[in-house]
RNA sequence: GGGCGGAUAGCUCAGGGGGAGAGCAUCGGCCUUACAAGCCGGGGGUCAGAGGUUCAAAUCCUCUUCCGCCCA
């Protein structure tokens, strides 16, 4: 099909499912473990096996495979390795709902059955996601494919639980948590999501327990004062500190508590007196742990009270709360109540309002790894791009809290810990199966019920996908990886925590640079969700506009640091592009006739018309600027430069001009070379972006270097093909151009193409430039012809136009207006009035000329003398007309 | 309460010490043999407000107002 003419217009669906397919099957995206190849590694932020490609995925993964592809077509050997995260809770939840729709709940099944289950659904629908992201076209090194669940995986986990363990960095105890009564599990800090809702301050009197009185205590929680063993106020404070010691009434339960101080109430709050709930409140439970207080559990796990809360015992939390509020009104005991403002947890994966309580569980010392994950940062091994990232980990990493590991869900990996009920010995084996007691014999053992947090699976997947803990040459080679990119809300979830793993069980760090995108919020910068309704589906948008479309866009928009608020319009504004590059790549194959491989072979630069020149120029500045900007991870600068260079440059100007010269028996030639040569760069430059339209076009395309452009060279810049001189003249012609164009447009006269135009200067390089350039100028601005005069003296009827250099005129004969041409010689006339003020200012500034850099003291007055003689022509030109 | 980011054309945003930019929208003219998903031309902004640094500030610093996000 070589050198036949593409079809009229794109069609995406054709080709992208094809190009994907060869590409795959040509093994492109596999790494060669080529020795003389640099590496470029990443492993993908694995998406929930339960999840459906959104925008935010498709941003993601399209900024990923732009660094693969660019890299891979620099010289790089390239692994990405892609997969997917079991996502514990969320995965669960799916096959509990499924399984409800039967009238079942996952206890009806038991643990091993239902597992089962969620197998069997993994099988099902797991891999769409994956699907998915080979129909954005990411590039994924699809051989190395890893779940967090499998077997490789598995033991990954096991060996970092057991040696944690055996290093003294896990643990086992009773800790307040964060508890989803729905979900029946404990969640780690950061799984709680806080919201402010309204609610109300309870003002109670605990009586003294001498009857001399009582203390106010002001909560937002009355039904935890079942559970208060204490109330606290500030040492500080004046208003308390004879009460210290004091012992009160608890009311309702009558129990006997201390007024005891700690540095950590906040006398503003309230009345300065808080009630302490060690068992359900996180800065209460610190406070016990200081004054030995016992602990009263009043909430279960199922959000109702315990036998400890007496009368109110199996009621729910929020029942019991109205009851105590009015028992203590009763009594008297209520002073008052306020509005207020109130942050409330609520479980992040089923939004129920989080009870903190006290539990058994697996904790990791964070501090230990954290150290050591801080320095990477702060030495610099590790980057984050952008850089303002930085402090936030820091922050983060320097307040970090112990990390709570179990959950109380089936779905995930079992911590592999057995309890053996004759001696109560503790056994932590990277072992499937644990039948004897080491330490007494028996076989009398339990398996512990709990399993991981996802995000324990997920901190190791840099090298667990890897095949760690066995050394291969897949590490040896690939790690640390190259680069991560992912989005800021999971640093702490899962950069920082890699970053942990990675240094203390590898010895180096995950990754050198992180790069953290956007997140995608839909035209009014809100998150983008389904209740919201303001959902952009990308498959819908690959549907209607094709992937590439797609792709360039989110590109496009990725500045740094920044939310991209995403319209559908922009999609469709970018397909506009992609359909550009399709027809001037259709332009070229069709002006390719009779295209003499071994004539056209060595063309030299120097002797190539201008126009040509030109646009070599200006492609070698757009590689640089592509490539620096690739670099710096600042991909929407990299897209809008090739964007600008193809649209604005070589469509507009370079085909157009390429008219006359494919005309010209002494420029064909090279014209046709230099078409074909800045097309198919050009098409390299945007692979990467837009892979599909590029590989097709690409198969059309004469002396194409390989195969496929997927595996083609990525262009690079050359110094000796940038001419400034050519740009500036063509700068001047182009200014010309318009120029006439614009006299066309304000006389309405774009359908004529008879008008005379004569050019005068006293520039005798300019009017040769002029001359020479002639045929093309004519058109592009659509005349009949030039004339070039040293010397002319405007006639009646004429139109001048001022250049930066020389004058134009048109001879207008009857058609002129006097007072159009008044108007618009006034309006130039103004523009320039104030411009030279603004310049005559800096330049009357003794400072400005003094210190100022010479170069811009100097632009300056080139600026002045050649307005100041722009204005003096014009006002001659206007006082002939008046 | 602490931290971070933002405020630039009607909309969405880029720029980041020396002549205010892009895309979309808008207005006028063109079916010019690659493209009407296009071409050509135009209009439109005290760069949130105040102060400071500087020869020079949209850009750097301080404060104010408003908006967003994160943490407590």
């Amino acid at each position: 099909m070589e050198g036949e003419f593409l079809e009229k217009s794109y069609n995406p669906k054709k080709v992208e499912e094809k190009w994907y397919k060869i590409w795959e099957e040509k093994g492109y995206f596999e790494p060669t473990y080529d020795e003389r190849k640099p590496k470029f590694s990443m492993v993908i932020p694995p998406p929930n096996v339960t999840g459906v490609l959104h925008i935010g995925h498709a941003l993601n993964n399209t900024i990923q495979d732009v660094l693969a592809r660019y890299k891979r077509m620099d010289g790089y050997d390239v692994l990405w390795i892609p997969g997917t995260d079991h996502a514990g809770i969320a995965t669960q939840n799916v096959v509990e709902r499924e399984i409800a729709k039967e009238g079942l709940t996952r206890h009806d099944l038991g643990r091993e059955k239902f597992l089962e289950r969620v197998w069997k659904w993994k099988e099902q629908y797991g891999n769409r996601i994956i699907e998915q992201l080979k129909k954005l076209g990411a590039s994924c090194s699809w051989s190395y494919q890893r779940f967090t669940m499998d077997e490789g995986l598995s033991r990954a986990v096991k060996e970092v639980f057991v040696r944690l363990w055996e290093e003294g960095l896990i643990y086992r105890g009773d800790y307040i948590i964060n508890w989803c009564p729905r979900c029946q599990t404990a969640l780690a800090d950061l799984e709680v999501e806080f919201e402010t809702v309204p609610g109300k301050l309870w003002y109670l009197k605990y009586p003294f327990e001498d009857g001399s009185g009582y203390i106010i205590v002001a909560t937002t929680r009355p039904e935890t004062m079942l559970g208060d063993t204490a109330v606290a106020v500030n040492p500080e404070d004046d208003r308390y500190k004879h009460l210290i010691g004091k012992n009160l009434i608890l009311p309702l339960v009558n129990r006997v508590i201390p007024i005891i101080a700690d540095k950590i109430v906040d006398p503003e709050f309230g009345t300065g007196a808080v009630k302490v709930t060690p068992a359900h409140d996180f800065t209460d439970f610190e406070i016990a742990k200081r004054h030995n207080l016992p602990f009263v559990k009043v909430i279960n796990e199922f959000g109702r009270m315990t036998e400890e809360a007496g009368a109110y015992a199996g009621l729910d939390r929020f029942e019991a709360r109205k009851k105590v509020v009015e028992d203590l009104k009763a009594q008297g005991l209520l002073e008052k109540e306020e509005d207020y403002q109130l942050v409330l947890g609520h479980c992040y994966r089923c939004n129920t309002v989080i009870e903190p309580l006290i539990s058994k569980q697996w904790f990791v010392s964070t501090k230990p790894l954290a150290q050591p994950a801080t320095a990477a940062v702060e030495y610099g091994f590790i980057k984050f791009v952008p850089e303002n990232w930085t402090n936030l980990y820091y922050d983060w990493m320097r307040n970090i809290r112990d990390w709570c590991i179990s959950r109380q869900i089936w779905w995930g990996h079992r911590i592999p810990v057995w309890y053996c009920n004759s001696c109560g010995e503790i056994i932590v084996s990277k072992e499937d199966e644990v039948k004897k007691c080491p330490n007494c014999g028996s076989i009398d053992l339990k398996r512990e019920e709990d399993v991981l947090d996802t995000w324990f699976s997920s901190a190791l997947w840099p090298f667990s996908t890897m095949g760690w803990p066995e050394k291969n040459k897949i590490l040896f080679t690939f790690y640390p990886t190259s680069v991560l990119v992912t989005s800021f809300d999971i640093i702490f979830f899962w950069v920082a925590r890699m970053i942990m793993m990675g240094i203390h069980f590898m010895g180096q760090i995950p990754f050198e640079k992180v790069y953290i995108h956007a997140l995608v919020r839909d035209e009014k910068g809100q998150k983008m969700s389904k209740s919201r309704g303001n959902v952009i589906d990308p498959l819908e948008m690959i549907e209607k506009y094709g992937t590439d479309a797609l792709r360039f866009t989110l590109v496009a928009l990725a500045a740094q640091g920044r939310d991209i608020k995403l319209s559908e319009a922009r999609i469709e504004g970018f397909k506009h592009f992609i359909n550009k590059v399709w027809n001037a790549s259709r332009f070229v194959l069709m002006n390719l006739e009779n295209y003499n491989y071994s004539s056209q072979k060595n063309i030299d630069f120097e002797k190539l018309p201008l126009w040509s020149k030109w646009i070599i120029s200006e492609l070698q500045k757009t590689i640089k600027e592509v490539r620096e900007k690739l670099d710096e991870f600042e991909f929407d600068q990299a897209a809008m430069a090739v964007y600008h260079f193809f649209w604005d440059k070589f469509c507009d100007w370079y085909l157009e001009a390429s008219k006359i010269y494919l005309k010209d028996k002494n420029y064909k030639d090279s014209t046709q070379k230099v078409l074909l040569e800045v097309l198919k760069t050009s098409l390299k430059l945007l692979h990467p972006f837009i892979p599909f339209i590029t590989e097709e076009i690409w198969q059309y395309l004469l002396e194409k270097e390989t195969e496929h452009i997927i595996i083609a060279k990525y262009p690079e810049f050359d110094d000796s093909k940038v001419d400034k001189n050519t740009e500036k003249l063509i700068q001047f012609l182009q200014e010309f151009i318009v120029n006439i164009r614009n006299i066309k447009s304000e006389y309405n006269l774009t359908s004529k193409t008879n008008l005379n135009i004569i050019f005068k200067s006293d520039d005798i390089n300019l009017l040769n430039l002029i001359e020479k350039e002639k045929e093309i100028i004519k058109f592009l601005a659509k005349i009949e012809n030039i004339v070039l005069l040293k010397d002319y003296k405007k006639e009646k009827g004429d139109i001048s136009v001022v250049l930066s250099e020389g004058e134009i005129f048109v001879n207008l004969k009857d058609l002129i207006d006097v007072e159009k041409e008044i108007r618009r010689l006034t309006k130039e006339r103004e523009k320039i009035e104030k411009k030279l003020s603004q310049i005559e200012r800096k330049l009357q500034n003794k400072e400005f000329l003094e210190k100022a850099p010479k170069e811009v003291v100097e632009k300056e007055k080139n600026a002045y003398n050649e307005l100041k003689e722009r204005l003096f022509k014009i006002n001659h030109y206007l006082k002939e007309l008046i």
